[in-house]
DNA sequence: TGCGTTTTATAGTGCTCACTATGAAATCGC
DNA sequence: GCGATTTCATAGTGAGCACTATAAAACGCA
């Protein structure tokens, strides 16, 4: 999973994972098949740290604060010294041959998924009345999105977890109703 | 360009290139150097398009209305019918081998120089006291540039133009002082 | 037309890619 | 402890990669 993190999915080599495995490629090979295999297991093991972001989503008080919790969170997953800069789904197949599209959109599949969990949070929030009923909540939940993936754009430029969180703070403006502190 | 454009640096083969420019591997070898400096011209000519965006970005009698025309350029340069989806800046050295590190730091450095151009004009506006005082312009512009990054993501998950544009419409409401129409 | 120069096409170079055939080693039931 | 079965490492496979040596063709100029 580090090695697709790190080079992307077409540019990591198999003998860049059997040296990140400790294996050779036979045993690779009969463990997972192929390449592809390999990386979708990879990505959705990344994406199961998402899942639990999802129960983030549902448990925080508003949507509001559900997405800060996400940008948060989204920084610092971007910017460990342990891992590789930036997002796995953002990065690993932004290009790529036509050889790999059905990899290619399986990520995209993902982020589709994310997306719409995060749509439904703030659907829910319409519907308590907690945001206004005019919201439009296709376009702030991809926004949101979009800002994330963005970040990674960011984080893989080498800019530093502490301006990035203040450019997610920035991001929370973009609320339809700005609800100042102590309403929830 | 077009090539890059659509399959990313290293993905891009060299019959890729001489089958789009219609010439034979020789010819492109005396005309350019290398594969790398090939890419690195298209990319200048590609973002050459963006420095004439930086004009628009003067000329705009407010940094909203400035940054609100980027947006709308960028989701009209991402979901063009004659051009790949999304933008090359963001997708053709988002991955890629440690082989192509020097090539990925000068798309950085390309969208740095962007950034910068983006947080001049906000400077501007607070000298002016078209905004507040307080307004950390780094963030704010860091955050629109992030913004059209994460738009070239959605944008090659093939999300139509008129919903990045609902899209980059709800993220105008990021800017920190709601100066409803008419004000400028 | 004939010659020197530049452009171009053919055909390959070594290298690395994803992937695998074959023999050695380890493991297991009994 | 021993033979059957599974697991693994060595060593390669054809294909495709970026890149180039050589020679033919086109061109400007007399």
């Amino acid at each position: 999973m580090l090695a697709f993190w790190e080079y992307g999915y077409e540019t990591t080599t198999i003998v860049d994972l059997t040296a990140a495995m400790g294996i050779t490629a036979p045993s690779l090979y009969s463990a997972f098949g192929d390449k592809r295999q390999l990386f979708l297991e990879a990505m959705l093991y990344y994406a199961g740290n998402i899942d639990s972001l999802a129960r983030v989503l549902a448990c925080a008080p508003t949507a509001q604060e559900a997405i800060r919790a996400m940008l948060v969170t989204a920084v610092h997953g971007f910017t460990g010294t342990a891992t590789p800069k930036g997002c796995l789904l953002a990065s690993a197949t932004a290009s790529g041959s036509s050889a790999s599209a059905e990899v290619r959109s399986a990520v995209s599949a993902v982020r589709q998924t994310i997306t719409a969990c995060v749509v439904a949070r703030i659907e829910h929030d319409i519907a308590v009345g907690h945001l206004p009923a005019t919201t439009d909540s296709t376009a702030l939940g991809s926004l949101f999105i979009a800002i994330v993936q963005g970040l990674s754009v960011l984080a893989r430029d080498a800019v530093p977890r502490e301006q990035l969180l203040q450019i997610a703070e920035h991001a929370m403006a973009a609320w339809p109703c700005r609800q100042e502190a102590g309403i929830d």
